[in-house]
This record gives structure tokens, C-alpha cells and sequence, in this order.
DNA sequence: ACCTACTATAAAAATATTTTATAATGTCAG
DNA sequence: CTGACATTATAAAATATTTTTATAGTAGGT
């Protein structure tokens, strides 16, 4: 069976439309009728139902059920060619979120260099949604990942090496400056500069307001910790952060005192399916070790 | 890319000779010869080294990759096969292992009759390990299955719907007949009537007896209750199982006292990927509605 | 050196897929 | 009710892909 029926069979179901299906393909709108139909005759079932008195295009349940199968079969013939790719090149691809990628890799980089691996390490930015979605389809071999929650997600292998909890931060001259503990519910009537909504560090947030019954005050959101922690010194509001960002010298960091405090977990992530080269092996071997 | 490809790929793989796999799938020789330089074309990357000096034949790192990709899309194809057939008969293949059967099938068969399910419902029996395979490549839409800890397989959801203790049965003449509740250490020096070891009650078993660090006397083993019970009976040995059986008139149930107790948990299990039909919605409902 | 086992190559044959051209079906506006 | 429009189906021809047949190449063993 030809893949590309697959992929035929897929966009239709996106697009309910031969036509648009065919010049979606760049190929003669027959070509799609005859793919559907080969796989119609070959799985023994109606895929769709040509449905012309409404102009809509059902898919029956035989249907949606190969495009669960199509799904998975084409998103692991693209993580083939990827991560083959990447195996050709010789570059292990490892997807970094911008936080992470500040404190953590400049500890391991030099290690790295040392054993010659770094110049076979493609760093790859991006949040952690769009890392995952990489890391499943192959564009990244590994990944390091920060959540709030132990990560498990099906295909996906997570180690955790490391977990910091969530600091408040405040401006030296900030009232609250001299305390060296608080309660995060002592930070109800509080302006917050805080990271952008996608950032983990906001659903560890968003627990503690809940938790504690009020909506905070958020004047501003970067996704740059100096921007940040430069608004911090300058009283614009308070933060909430991991102790993995640069301090400031203005800037005075509290601990919280809360019975559950959220902690920011990191975590070294790769598929299940992936056979790990020595070269990639070596690297998880140095991440564990140092970072752990 | 055509799968039958991979599927050629991975017989090589398996085989390790060209003209083996050929016969294999009824082809000459030079198709294998041609499928895989199509697939080291595709991939960019050589795939096996035909080692002839030492006479064999090695898988490069980017071949294993494949392979695990391989595999994965040839069972996707080989479940869609499955399960789309099963919904073309209309029919739901319900696996079964043979104790859970007996046991549970009875309860809900009245209902799936009256319903006019049960005239939909193919039951395949099995062990425990050959139904989880069946379950994944599409043999099977749902199963029923035992174990001793929550069962956790990727791309399986499982629901618990029950958990049983097991219990220690003895002869009504045996010397242990009229205690109620037992120690599993005080069964030290007793001979066994146990099932085969594929069942999951030897895991329970073993587990208690690795715990109590002793070796039991087994003097015999079977894969049917009736015949386990009677040699019970018999003062062949006591024995150790769940109170999901037939029990006989001459037997006596002893509870076992001991702090961590193995149970016998049920779990209805089917694929993440399978979108459940009407009838099988209906089928879960029963379940969960009289056996949970 | 010759035989055997195995894989590769080239040309031809067989299959499979796609295109072109056109038919068929139904909607919708007038 | 008709003709324009949008859409999918069908048939035959054109292409592309896969497989076979026939044969060559390579190395090991005797």
C-alpha cells in the first residue's frame, strides 16, 4: 500500500473536498477519486459518504478510524526521515526552551567541547509545546523540558535531573524587601510582572492564585527574565520565578512559605522508539551527571 | 513510499539474506535487492552493510532507526485491517481470558441479550500476554483482562472495574479447615495445587512467598479450577486463588490476614486510538454499570 | 581452478498510478 | 425549466513504478 494514499485520504478529511484535495497535491482531481477508492477496496469498506444533497462529505466510522491509523503511520514515516537525517549529518538536534537554555546548557557546553560532541549538537529554541511536537515527529532528537508536573506523555521517555522551586522577587526597595519568607497569600493586593502566558511558570502561578482565591494584578508580561527582573528593581510590580535566572543586584528574592509550593521540574526528554547513538548517549550520560 | 517495502526491510532484517526474504514473500530475488536500495534512496542514508568477507550482514544505525519506525507503521496497517474489518461484520471481538470468563461473562450476558448486543460479541479467549497483543494489532476491539498491579501499557486504556483478594482453600478434613483467617507464613511446609505459571495468580503467589522467603511445595499444576478445587478436596494440597470460582461443597475458604495482600484487579481494556462505535459505548456501559 | 552461495545490474515485462478528456449529478439563479 | 456552476466519477491513454528474467560479479570452500 502506497503511503501517499494515506496523505490523500488524510487532507480530504481536512478538507472534505476532492478538488481542493487535488490541487492541494498539485495532482488531477481523478487521481484523488481512484486513491480513495483503492483504499476503500483494500481496507473492504466506504471510507466517506459522498453526501451531494447536503454538499458535505461525511467520513463513516471505518473512516475515522483509518485516519487515526493514517495519522500515526505518516507522523512516523516523517520522524523517520528526520531523525535519519539527523543521524546522516551527524548532529544530535536538542530542543532547548529559552530558560532552560541560560542556565543550564552554558554548565554542561563546556564538558561538551571537551569530549568533541559540541560541535555536533544543534540547539533547537522553542516553548514546550512546540519541543514536544518536534521532539514526536522527529525534527529534534532530545529535548530538555520544564513543567510543574512529573512529564509522561505515550512515546515519550522523561528523566527528570533537576527541580527548583518558585521564588517571589521584589525590588530593593519594595516594602516587602526585608522579609526573608512570605506567604504567597500576604501578595493578594501585589502588581505582578510576570512571563508570557505560555511559559510553565504561569500554570505553577496560576495554582497558587486559585489556591488562595484571588485574581492578581498582572501589569506586564515579557519573555525575557531581565526585562523582567529589570522592572522588579524598578518597582513596576513583583515577580514569581525559579532561582534559574540571572539576579539582579536591585532585586531581593523571597522564599515562600506555602505548605505546596509548586517546583519547576526539568527534565531530559526522548521517544521511546529512539535508539540512542554513542554520541547521544554520551550526552544524556554528561546531562545526568552534571546536571543531576 | 510503498509499505510493502518496509515490510521487505524488515524481514531482511529478520533473515539477514536476500534470497531468503524473497522466497519468503514469493518475489525474486532482485525485488528485495531493489526495495531496499528504493528505501536507502528515500532515507538518504545506507541502511545495511552487506558484510560478504565475514559473511553477513549488519544494520547501520540509521537501518535500526527505520526498523522501529517499520515496525510501528506495519502494525498501524495490520490494526486498521483488523479493526476496520470487525466493524464492517459488525461485530466487537471481546477477549477473554478463560477465569474472567467464567466469572464475569455470565453476569453481563443477560443484559448484552436483552440489549441485542450479545449476537454482536465474538469472544476470543487467551492468555493475558496474547490478548494484549491481539488488543493491539486489531484482533481484538476490547478485552478483559486480570492482573495484580493497575495495568499501564502505552497505547492501552484500562479500566478497573473490580478488585478480588485472594484466598487460601483447603480440604474440609485438612488440618487447617476450621481457621478462618491464616498467615500466608503459616503455610510454610503445606504442598500446593497451583495454576499453570502464565496465570496472573502465580505472580500474587510468588510475590508472597518471596516475601515470607520460602520455597512452596507445588505437586501440581492446571489450567482449570474444577480440577484444582477437586484435588483440594482431595487433600492433595491447598491452594490459593480468588473467590471468582466454582467452590465446591468440600472445600474450605481460609482469608489470609497478612499486611499487603495481593488482589486480583479486572480492567477493561482497549486501544487510545479505537473510537468506540455505538454498540461498543453500549458494551463498556454494561460493563462498567454491572460489573464495577 | 571450479563449484557454491549470495547480491547486483540491465533490459523487458507486468503493474500501478496519474493524466486528459469527458460524463454524470446535483445546486442555484433567473 | 434551463443553463451555468461546482463537484465527483469514469474510461482510455500516458507515465511511473515495481517485478521478473537473465546474467554478471564476488568471495569462500574444496
Amino acid at each position: 500500500m502506497n503511503t501517499k494514499d494515506l496523505a490523500y485520504f488524510k487532507e480530504l478529511i481536512n478538507q472534505k473536498n476532492f478538488s481542493k484535495v487535488a490541487d492541494f497535491f498539485g495532482v488531477s482531481q481523478p487521481t484523488i477519486t481512484t486513491a480513495i477508492k483503492r483504499l476503500e477496496t483494500e481496507f473492504g469498506s466506504q471510507l466517506i459518504i459522498r453526501d451531494r444533497v447536503h454538499h458535505e462529505l461525511t467520513i463513516t466510522q471505518s473512516g475515522q478510524q483509518l485516519a487515526e491509523h493514517a495519522t500515526s503511520i505518516l507522523r512516523e514515516l516523517d520522524t523517520a526521515h528526520h531523525e535519519i537525517q539527523n543521524l546522516v549529518q551527524n548532529q544530535i538536534a536538542l530542543g532547548l526552551p529559552p530558560i532552560i537554555e541560560n542556565y543550564y546548557f552554558p554548565k554542561i557546553a563546556a564538558q561538551l567541547k571537551q569530549q568533541r560532541l559540541l560541535r555536533h549538537i544543534l540547539t533547537v529554541e522553542g516553548g514546550s509545546v512546540d519541543l514536544r511536537k518536534g521532539l514526536l515527529d522527529g525534527q529534534m532528537d532530545m529535548a530538555l523540558l520544564g513543567s510543574i508536573e512529573p512529564l509522561s506523555y505515550q512515546n515519550l521517555i522523561a528523566d527528570e535531573f533537576d527541580r527548583h522551586p518558585f521564588y517571589i522577587y521584589v525590588g530593593k526597595t519594595h516594602p516587602l524587601a526585608d522579609r526573608k519568607r512570605i506567604f504567597f497569600s500576604e501578595l493578594r493586593h501585589e502588581d505582578f510582572v510576570l512571563f508570557e502566558n505560555s511559559f510553565v511558570h504561569n500554570q505553577a502561578f496560576n495554582k497558587l492564585t486559585r489556591r488562595n482565591h484571588f485574581r492578581p494584578d498582572v501589569v506586564f508580561r515579557s519573555n525575557d527574565t531581565h526585562i523582567i527582573m529589570k522592572l522588579v528593581a524598578q518597582n513596576v510590580g513583583i515577580t514569581y520565578l525559579t532561582d534559574i535566572v540571572d539576579q539582579q543586584d536591585d532585586v531581593v528574592r523571597l522564599e515562600l512559605m506555602d505548605e505546596e509550593r509548586p517546583e519547576f521540574i526539568t527534565s531530559i526528554v526522548y521517544r521511546t522508539t529512539h535508539i540512542l547513538t554513542p554520541a547521544q548517549q554520551q550526552l544524556l550520560d554528561i546531562m545526568h551527571r552534571i546536571l543531576a
